[in-house]
DNA sequence: TTTAGGG
DNA sequence: CCCTAAA
């Protein structure tokens, strides 16, 4: 699937007034994910490809689409470090699309069918791969020489005013009043590639001039530097080649990717570079945190947004210019919380007892970070993950699920399911946003085929689907309603009881999307594969455990039988909580239908059952 | 640990 | 949702 999409997307960005861009919806970060995952592996055997994904802008008007940095330059004992490089700039994507306004998004997804390509799970990728963002190295500012380069090299439209939002190119009907703003052109920024062979074996940043210094900068960030400080110079590469910020020493030389201390303690982390990717990595999973903010964004975290950025620990004084250039979204509750599901769920089997970690020579550090703007502080603890050190929110937390039993799992389910995806892509019809929005899950836009289109037409809105038909359909996500937001319970939805147990402090009642993604769940994976769909469709669902999602078909089947055989004629309130809409009933029908038909097909003559689940899915509508 | 089913 | 038996 990966390879069906185009690595060149576009995303929703906007611009705030004071430069701060903007990321569009949860999805389409995701989406970016994807592509950085994919451009990532690209990238690992393509050395030379440096991809930057557009970035349009136009005149002085700050509208850019976000650059997506791909990962290029490497070579093979740095390759590590390109990555993170190039991740971190990725991360400025990322963290773009985080947010979008929110009346746009509304708007985008009124006027404008967008149909993004096909991208599935995005859920999982993202709470697979986030993380939260790292010292504000690699920082690309609205109007770094790096990005000036870009929009250069980019067709610049119709000039709006800041706010106003970047159509992606994906979106093919994108081209309404106003907002046009699309470009295609994926730059080849040959500037932006770093000169890594800088940064093998040994570095001593004593001896190099202030030139030599900017060059190293230049190639440890892929970005140039004017700055004439050799002290800071010395610092900032220091940090970027440790990933620490914790650089106050004076003397420094790097070997071998590893800060060595000359003339102080350790007071540096030492992390090998495979660290520095899962850090980079790990930036992204900021995206999915800010996602959070964004959701969140009239409710608790309100006006706090715009001050909701934050630097993590960075005690040096320098860091002062990069302060103002790029500022680390304070994590929301909801972000730590699925943080550190994920990682519990994701990468516990990787994880080194921090006793082992110390022993092995890296420090476990925990680090308070001095945010000047937040009184609080944020208490970071050093994990590993997947073999390499990450900084992560702490939090204690109880896990409900048990870890994967291997990070491939998700790529193969995703390959499978992506694959199927496919298959669904060509024979169903999807929704259209008018659809989406009946269904009140208008509020984000995803890239995926879904499989119940068919059941809102089967609605009477026939006449709509004359324009989805072939290509990976839009569909809501996200919880619709704040209420339902995950960080609205943060990480104490559970209390311990004193039987021992845990008990789930608040029901949160399932919204009609997770309803959705539930059917389609099943209807993907069959019912009773519950611990799957968990990790695949509500992955990021942190507070829906497997065994929800088999009580909540439980229900759904109850309540679809008792409705549908009837048919849509009879009381319609007849749900306690939300009304299940009556498609969403019948399509839980079929699939129990089929489910029970195919297990008993599998009883009876054992064979032809996973074909006929396909065929009978179409055949039955 | 996961699933199925009762409470 | 919780609890638990069974796999």
């Amino acid at each position: 699937m990966k390879q069906m999409t185009d690595p060149v997307v576009y995303k929703l960005v906007r611009v705030d007034f004071d430069g701060k861009l903007i990321p569009a919806t949860d999805d389409e970060l995701m989406e970016v994910e994807d592509l950085l995952e994919y451009e990532k592996s690209k990238m690992l055997s393509d050395c030379d490809a440096v991809q930057t994904v557009g970035c349009s802008s136009n005149g002085d008007h700050l509208s850019e689409k976000p650059i997506l940095q791909g990962y290029g330059g490497l070579m093979q004992s740095e390759k590590e470090e390109v990555a993170v490089v190039k991740l971190n700039a990725g991360i400025e994507c990322i963290e773009m699309l985080q947010k979008v306004n929110k009346e746009e998004r509304h708007r985008f997804t009124h006027e404008s069918p967008i149909h993004l390509s096909s991208c599935t799970d995005i859920d999982d990728q993202i709470s697979d791969r986030c993380d939260k963002l790292p010292n504000a190295d690699v920082t690309l500012r609205s109007r770094s020489p790096l990005q000036e380069t870009l929009s250069m090299s980019t067709p610049s439209s119709n000039g709006k005013q800041d706010n106003q939002i970047v159509h992606s190119s994906e979106c093919p009907n994108s081209g309404e009043k106003g907002i046009e703003n699309r470009s295609s052109v994926s730059a080849m920024v040959a500037d932006s590639k770093p000169n890594f062979s800088r940064l093998k074996g040994e570095i001593n940043l004593d001896k190099l001039t202030i030139r030599e210094l900017q060059e190293t900068f230049r190639a440890t960030f892929g970005r140039a530097t004017s700055v004439k400080d050799k002290q800071w110079l010395k610092r900032r590469i220091v940090m970027g080649l440790t990933n620490s910020c914790d650089v106050s020493v004076t003397s420094f030389i790097i070997k071998d990717k590893k800060l060595v201390q000359t003339d102080k303690e350790d007071s540096c982390k030492k992390v090998d570079a495979e660290d520095l990717v899962a850090e980079a990595v790990s930036d992204c999973r900021n995206g999915s945190s800010a996602s959070c903010g964004d959701q969140m964004e009239d409710a608790e975290v309100g006006g706090n947004l715009r001050s909701s950025f934050m630097e993590y620990d960075c005690k040096d004084d320098s860091m002062l210019e990069l302060k103002t250039a790029k500022r680390v979204r304070k994590p929301t509750r909801r972000y730590i919380e699925e943080l550190s599901d994920m990682e519990a769920k994701d990468y516990c089997e990787k994880l080194i007892p921090p006793a082992k970690q110390s022993a092995q020579g890296k420090t476990s550090t925990i680090l308070v970070s001095r945010a000047g703007t937040q009184p609080n502080a944020v208490v970071t603890r050093h994990d590993s993950l997947g073999g390499s050190n990450i900084q992560v929110p702490y939090i204690s937390r109880v896990r409900r699920c048990r870890p994967r039993k291997s990070i491939m799992s998700l790529t193969r389910f995703q390959s499978s399911g992506m694959g199927m995806t496919t298959k669904w892509a060509s024979n169903t019809i999807g929704w259209t946003d008018s659809q989406l929005n009946k269904s009140s899950m208008d509020k984000t836009v995803e890239v995926r085929p879904v499989p119940f289109a068919e059941l809102l037409i089967e609605e009477g809105t026939k006449e709509k689907q004359s324009s989805v038909t072939h290509i990976p359909e839009v569909c809501g996500d996200k919880e619709p309603k704040r209420v339902d937001l995950p960080g609205n319970y943060s990480d104490d939805t559970t209390v311990p009881t004193a039987k021992g147990g845990i008990r789930r402090k608040h029901h949160r009642a399932w919204t009609l999307s997770e309803v959705v993604k539930l059917v389609e769940g099943v209807s993907r994976f069959g019912a009773g594969r519950w611990s799957e769909i968990k990790r695949l469709s509500f992955a990021s669902y942190s507070y829906r455990t497997s065994v929800d999602l088999k009580d909540k078909w439980r229900n759904l089947l109850k309540a679809s039988c008792a409705y549908t055989p009837s048919e849509k004629g009879t009381n319609p309130r007849k749900n306690a909580t939300i009304p299940i809409p009556a498609p969403i009933l019948s399509k839980v029908r079929e699939l129990a239908e089929m489910n029970s038909q195919s297990t008993k097909n599998l009883k009876a003559s054992g064979s032809q059952s996973g074909a006929s689940v396909s065929e009978n899915r179409s055949g039955f509508l």
